[in-house]
DNA sequence: ACCCTGACTTATT
DNA sequence: CAATAAGCCAGGG
């Protein structure tokens, strides 16, 4: 898609803001989303660039198991799961989500 | 250019 | 379903 790269982080971001309320994309999803189809990792690097006062919806963003991939013990993980459960997620064994449900999609993949 | 790291992914045990 | 291993790609030292 893009030749350039003006700004990885930006792309990616863009993509993020277009999932929605409700909805949740993996990293893999957004990567290729954003022109970088194998680079989920640079996606990960991506959000945790954002800064913190950022409008950005990273707490979306979750990994292909449909669990959320932030350390343990870490405020951020709280957070996120706090934010989506708000947005009518559920998890399931209190720990997944099921991403057949929730997964937002669209395109093909 | 080389090597290590990582909010990843998929396949295998 | 949890633990491993092997791929993958872009950053940073």
């Amino acid at each position: 898609m893009y030749k350039h790269d003006p700004d990885l982080n930006q792309r990616i971001w863009q993509v993020v803001a277009l999932i929605p309320s409700g909805k949740v994309a993996t990293y893999g999803d957004v990567a290729q989303h954003a022109g970088l189809a194998k680079a989920a990792r640079r996606v990960g690097l991506a959000l945790r660039q954002l800064p913190q006062d950022s409008k950005i919806p990273w707490h979306r963003v979750v990994n292909a198991q449909g669990r959320i991939s932030l350390p343990n013990s870490t405020v951020s993980q709280y957070t996120q799961r706090e934010r989506l459960e708000a947005e009518g997620i559920v998890f399931q064994g209190n720990k997944s989500l099921d991403l057949e449900k929730f997964r937002w999609e669209p395109g093909v993949r």
